[in-house]
DNA sequence: GAGAATAAGTCAGGCTTGTTGACATTCCAA
DNA sequence: TTGGAATGTCAACAAGCCTGACTTATTCTC
C-alpha cells in the first residue's frame, strides 16, 4: 500500500497521490457506513434515521431548525424520518416553553438504546481502524479532515461542540 | 510506529474522541461531494455518473463487472447510469476481443472532458486540505483510511491499483 | 456437439432519501 | 394590531439504489 513518503515534501501534492486519496475516502466511507447500514436492515430505518438520532442523542433538546442546519437537508426530507421516528416511539418532539413555534427532540428510551446500539458499531470499526493506525496518524487524520469541510460545514460541526441547549 | 507518552496514547481512543472522528468524517465527506455535484447541477448526470466516469477514466478498457465490483452496486442500477452516458457520447461500450461477451468500457472526448472537470474541482480540493494539513498529517490520514476500509473494499481498492487491462 | 456457466443487458416493482410547493401556527416589530 | 419572518407540517414527485425474473450471446466443460 502506497503510504506517502513523508520525506518528500512535494510528492504528497501531485495529481495520482490526489487522486488516490480521494478514492481511499471513496472506500472508505463505504467501509464506515456498513455496520449501521447491516443493524438498520430490516427495521425499516436507513441512514437518515441514523444520523437524525445520533445528533439528538449527542444534543438532547436541539430543535428542528439546528438539525436541519446540522444534517443539511430540507426541512421536509428530516420531517419525513422524525415523523416515524416520533411516530415509533424512539424521539419525542415538546413544545418550546420560550418560543412555542420550536419543537425540542430528545430521545425515549427505546431510541437512547437503538442510537447506542448503533454508536457502538460504529464506534468500534473507528476504534479498530485507529489502534491499526496508531496515535500520530490519527492525529494526521483529524487535521486533513478538519482542512475538508468547508466553511458552512465547519460551523455546523463547531455548534455542535459548543453544548448550547 | 513512534512512541507516543502513554496519556496521548490511550486519549486517542475514548468514546468522545472516537465519535469526534465520525462526526468529521461525516461532515469531510460531505464536503468532498460539493464540488463535483455543483458541477453536475442540471446536467441530468448525478454522482453515480460521476463514480462511473471517475473510475472508467481511471481504468479505461475496464469490463462492465469490474466496474460493478468497484462501486459496489447492483448492475441494474450501474446498467441505468451507463446507458444514458453511452447514448450521450460520454462513454463507449466496445466488445471483448478475446471474449466477447464483455463489453470493455472507455470514454470518448467528451466524456473525459467532463470527468476532467470533475476531477479537477475534486483534487483542488482535496490538494487545499492536503496544504493546510502537510505532508505528515497526509500519511497519517491515509493510514486511517486504509485501516477504514474492510477486506473487500480493500479488495476493489487494491485491483484498481494493478494496471490490469 | 450438448449443456452448464458466464457476461451483459432488460423489465417490473419497491424502498429510501432527497426535492419543491403550499400551508398552519407562532412570534415580533413597526 | 397587523404584516412579515420564523418554525414546523403535509403532499406530490424525482433520483438512485435494490431485488427478482428473464433474455441474449458467448465461452467452457464433459
Amino acid at each position: 500500500m502506497s503510504e506517502v513518503q513523508v520525506g518528500d515534501s512535494l510528492l504528497f501534492l501531485t495529481d495520482e497521490q490526489l487522486r488516490q486519496g480521494i478514492e481511499a475516502m471513496f472506500f472508505a466511507y463505504r467501509g464506515f457506513t456498513v455496520a449501521p447500514d447491516q443493524i438498520l436492515e430490516g427495521t425499516g430505518y436507513g441512514r437518515a434515521h441514523h444520523r437524525a438520532l445520533h445528533f439528538i442523542a449527542r444534543a438532547p433538546g436541539m430543535n428542528v431548525n439546528r438539525l436541519l442546519m446540522i444534517l443539511g437537508v430540507t426541512k421536509q426530507s428530516l420531517n419525513r424520518v422524525l415523523r416515524t421516528l416520533i411516530a415509533d416511539g424512539l424521539v419525542e418532539s415538546r413544545v418550546g416553553r420560550a418560543d412555542k413555534r420550536e419543537r425540542h427532540l430528545y430521545l425515549t428510551e427505546e431510541g437512547a438504546a437503538l442510537e447506542q446500539k448503533l454508536s457502538d458499531a460504529q464506534r468500534k470499526w473507528m476504534r479498530d481502524a485507529y489502534r491499526k493506525a496508531g496515535p500520530e496518524a490519527v492525529a494526521g487524520f483529524r487535521q486533513v479532515l478538519e482542512a475538508l469541510m468547508d466553511g458552512e460545514i465547519r460551523q455546523s460541526h463547531a455548534a455542535l461542540r459548543e453544548n448550547t441547549p
